[in-house]
DNA sequence: TAGAATCGCCAC
DNA sequence: AAACGTGGCGATTCTA
């Protein structure tokens, strides 16, 4: 690429002619430098703005706030449109640093992997998607570079170069964007970046000193079942070894626990958890093993380790949310993924509300059995849901033809099974795993079930079908998956039906969490609340004490408004409770 | 010896 | 040898 033209503004008096050149463009290019990743502890050095054929640069450690503000201006309202690569990024330190909420925003990261649709061998850095869509190659040399200090000429053509380019890939990447009907799908995620960048720089409060103490017991009573277990795997040993030399094995090496479990006559193909517990009453040590196992994982991955996450400059954690983390479009979260903390009181009850605040924990009840009832329009699962009745009750009352009140708690958890298998495919022998029955047992539960929801059933083998003979799927919002798989090897195509029935389903209710998300993002701030974690189908929400009824009022009636805007069939409910910790009470 | 691959398990 | 979809991640083991 030639050499763009770039202007330096380091007065104030050169912001106005700046803005009236910027203010005229429907579009411009929009990027920032910084003195490091955290916008908590590093600081914003450059904004560069381009429009065709010339780049603004404009340097915040020379120009004061009050001065920024007429350019900061244009960043606030839908027009100009600001194209960004992963415009998160910026939005955070412009809201941290400016204290201003960008609007507007093309995202070309985003479309790019959009436009991927699933594909996991396209990167989508800036270098590789201008490389892809614009054939250029660039040079990200200087984004690591010292921007603190007084900048060289490279470092500023560098930073201007980056700015620029975001035009012409823009529209490149619309006009895929358009061609592949994305457009929608792309326009809830663009308005979806500022909720997350709000909700990353938010973070989640933990109460370390609760959180340690947890970690303490847990290791106390790990070493205790590490030395009983020791004890127990060396007796096969001590048999075989005529040197006496010590045999302590490794607990956490599944090849050790295995050849140590054989001398004891306990052969295994794998030491895989449901492996385990298949022959754990049979075998005490098995059920030891599974107990040391769970601390072990407690631990390693919820640990200590955890107390490193909570940022010194906010004393909360900022988990790091990748926006389309799937191809199905949910969100997923690192560094630390706020989203896999164990279900249980003891862990979730350390991510608390700080003093004089509440939080809302809400989710959506059920959102994907309801999104294939109103993709199935399956009458008698529309009919269960509209009853109010609990939905695996009246599933098992549909599939044995009684009366609610007569349900038996069996027959509930054989309904429940087949709620929860059916939006993944699963067949009958996994389904005779998950319920605790045989194969013949289960597969006359499914025929059962099918019968009840025989729309269900033609809507799930429909979708398979289609994404076998089609090779991709969408979503309700259009968003698009396509498979790379061999639908003549029977195994991959067999992945490739069960992925064509859950994914329409998983990726429309991502959709749906989406548009809840920017909606709640824009009601929330005048009650002084601010979303702080995002799992799949769960929200939680910070707010004062003083208001917190009508804060989850307003959570529910925007998370189930979002819903509506996707399924006009069936009703959705929203779950919703105030605590002073991360339970649903 | 660093990075890749695998195992195993947490979430929804 | 896995079962039922989507992930993240820590520990061990493999490999260049």
């Amino acid at each position: 690429m030639e050499e763009v033209r770039y202007t330096l503004v380091e007065r104030a008096a050169g912001i106005s002619d700046a803005v009236k050149q910027l203010c005229s463009q429907p579009v411009i290019g929009l990027d920032t430098e910084t003195t490091g990743l955290d916008p908590h502890r590093s600081k914003l050095r450059l904004i560069q703005a381009a429009v065709p054929g010339q780049v603004f640069v404009f340097d915040c450690f020379k120009l004061s706030r009050d001065s920024l503000n007429p350019f900061l201006e244009l960043l606030i309202t839908p027009q100009p449109l600001k194209i960004a690569h992963n415009a998160k990024f910026d939005a955070k330190f412009l809201r941290k640093h400016c204290g201003i909420n960008l609007n507007g925003i093309f995202d070309t990261y985003l479309s790019s992997l959009l436009i991927s649709a699933g594909d996991e061998n396209h990167r989508h850095g800036l270098e590789p998607v201008v490389n892809r869509y614009l054939g250029l190659q660039l040079n990200k040399a200087a984004q690591l570079s010292d921007w603190s200090g007084e900048l060289s000429a490279y470092q500023l053509d560098y930073a201007a170069k980056d700015a620029a380019l975001l035009l012409p890939l823009r529209e490149r990447l619309n006009a895929l964007l358009d061609e592949m009907d994305l457009l929608i799908t792309a326009g809830i995620e663009f308005e979806c970046v500022m909720p997350i960048a709000a909700m990353e720089l938010a973070g989640v409060y933990l109460d370390a000193e609760r959180w340690r103490e947890m970690v303490a017991r847990i290791r106390t009573v790990h070493e205790r079942v590490s030395a009983e277990l020791q004890k127990e795997l060396a007796e096969g040993a001590r048999q075989m070894d005529l040197f006496g030399a010590s045999h302590s094995i490794n607990l956490d090496s599944p090849a050790q626990v295995k050849d140590a479990l054989s001398r004891l006559g306990i052969e295994l193909e794998d030491t895989r958890e449901w492996r385990l517990q298949k022959q754990a009453k049979e075998h005490p040590v098995l059920q030891k093993l599974l107990e040391h196992r769970g601390l072990s994982k407690s631990l390693s991955a919820y640990g200590e380790g955890m107390l490193e996450f909570i940022n010194p400059a906010t004393g909360r954690i900022h988990a790091d949310f990748r926006q389309i983390g799937t191809p199905t479009g949910r969100i997923t979260s690192s560094s630390p993924s706020l989203q896999q903390i164990p279900h249980t009181t003891e862990y979730r009850s350390c991510f608390r509300a700080p003093e004089g605040r509440k939080l809302v924990v809400a989710d959506y009840s059920q959102i994907e059995m309801r999104i294939l009832a109103d993709f199935s329009n399956d009458q008698a699962l529309l009919e269960a849901f509209d009853s109010g009745a609990d939905l695996h009750r009246a599933t098992a009352s549909q599939m044995f033809g009684i009366p609610l009140n007569e349900v038996t708690s069996l027959q509930r958890e054989h309904a429940k099974g087949l709620n929860y298998g059916l939006v993944y495919g699963m067949g009958a022998e996994g389904l005779a795993g998950r319920i605790d029955a045989g194969v013949k047992a289960a597969e006359m539960l499914i025929e059962k079930y099918f019968q009840a929801y025989a729309g269900v059933a033609k809507w799930l083998e429909d979708a398979a079908d289609r994404a076998v003979q089609e090779r991709q799927c969408r979503t309700a919002s259009g968003r698009l998956w396509r498979f790379h798989l061999d639908p003549a090897d029977p195994q991959q195509q067999a992945a490739l039906r069960r992925v064509g029935k859950n994914a329409p389903i998983q990726g429309t209710a991502s959709d749906i969490f989406k548009r809840a998300m920017t909606m709640l993002d824009q009601a929330l701030p005048e009650h002084d609340s601010r979303i702080v974690n995002s799992i799949h189908d769960e929200l939680v929400v910070e707010c004062p004490e003083s208001v917190s009824d009508q804060v989850k009022n307003i959570v529910v009636s925007l998370m189930v408004g979002a819903a509506k805007e996707f399924l006009q069939r069936v009703p959705v409910t929203v779950e919703a409770v105030v605590s002073d910790a991360w339970l649903k009470k």
